[in-house]
DNA sequence: AGCGTCAAGTTCCATACGGGACTAAATTGG
DNA sequence: CCAATTTAGTCCCGTATGGAACTTGACGCT
């Protein structure tokens, strides 16, 4: 639009201008609610904003689906989707997979174990934890409820060609897999005592 | 690894595999805890998975913080982040642009009202609802608390080149424009009555 | 104009959530 | 080999959250 007013600005603005704006000339004229236009083209933090809200788009329909179907809540499906892409774990990897804190993942470890979806097993190594392996009405839960997981992957995947979609997949791992050396937030504000 | 199993799938099914993989060969080297490996490379889900965690890594240190030095809620910060970028709106929009249901915003509102760091009008067009500004005090607030994330942004996105980044903006951006067109979740199982 | 429907916000309320203290087992190290 | 520290998981409890019902104003229709 405005291609002049950023002849004189610094090479790092510049980027930060391209970076946030990347997309409009391709997409900018289908249209998007104002905010989220506002939000996609003119804010800062423009990779934060698109991730934060695919995940919401994305999450909110097919928690409650799934709630409603199976009457899982979304840390106990968490649980068990864990579970069903690897048997065999104890309540603090699907934390840190997850994100979830621990209170939160052992109730619904609970309460799954309640509904027999999946068992418990001391682990002999370790007298402190626990392994978890899902049982078979807890694969098919799983089996089931995934479905409508990957067909909505499909449909937001299908905003992008099958060679965008891998570039895609490349970029999200990249990130995903460096996540661990991102800085640490430091409180600075901490007023100490 | 064991290339040879895919050459009997069916063209669907190896584009699958090679999506769930994008990115192994370049990052896999690299060390992941080990289920966040399973869910990274062998899952179904790899697009959900790899935006829900991006999201999870980057929000929860960010609005823990945001809480501990300003004292705003997560709820309460999206409400000046949104009035940040864009003066002047009502709280519908914020609720749509940000997912969160209009109970949760309208309190927001209220919080950030008694707070004086925003300020509300009646809407002469609509009596039934208002129009929010920043206060001076506000526009301080966000000013500060959005430097944090900014770096925590730069801070995630320098796994890639600028050129990678671009690629990024330009793939997720067309994704959140394509989003209204997401089929509608239906909840299949209802059993009626 | 008058009625039914719809949209913006607010209020009520049950509850899911997560911080923090706690128990018990493992690990470190002097 | 016995403290001291760390780690797995549970428990307690105050609070934020979000569904649902509600209020009030706008809008469409005959």
């Amino acid at each position: 639009m405005d291609g002049n007013r950023r002849v004189r600005e610094t090479d790092e603005k510049a980027l930060d201008n391209l970076l946030r704006e990347g997309g409009l000339a391709a997409a900018g004229h289908r249209h998007v609610e104002d905010l989220v236009a506002v939000k996609l083209w003119q804010n800062p933090c423009w990779l934060s904003f698109r991730i934060n809200f695919l995940a919401l788009q994305f999450n909110e329909p097919i928690y409650r689906r799934i709630e409603k179907e199976h009457g899982l809540p979304r840390p106990e499906f968490v649980v068990l989707y864990s579970l069903g892409l690897s048997d065999g774990l104890t309540a603090s990897a699907i934390c840190s997979s997850s994100g979830f804190p621990k209170n939160t993942i052992s109730r619904a470890i609970q309460k799954l174990i309640d509904k027999t979806i999946i068992r418990r097993e001391v682990d002999q190594a370790d007298l402190r934890s626990f392994v978890l392996y899902i049982t078979d009405e807890g694969r098919r839960i799983v089996d089931q409820a995934m479905q409508p997981m990957v067909e909505r992957e499909k449909a937001m995947a299908s905003a992008l060609t099958p060679a965008e979609q891998l570039m895609l997949s490349e970029l999200l791992a990249k990130i995903v897999v460096d996540s661990p050396n991102w800085p640490l937030i430091t409180n600075i504000e901490e007023n100490e005592e």
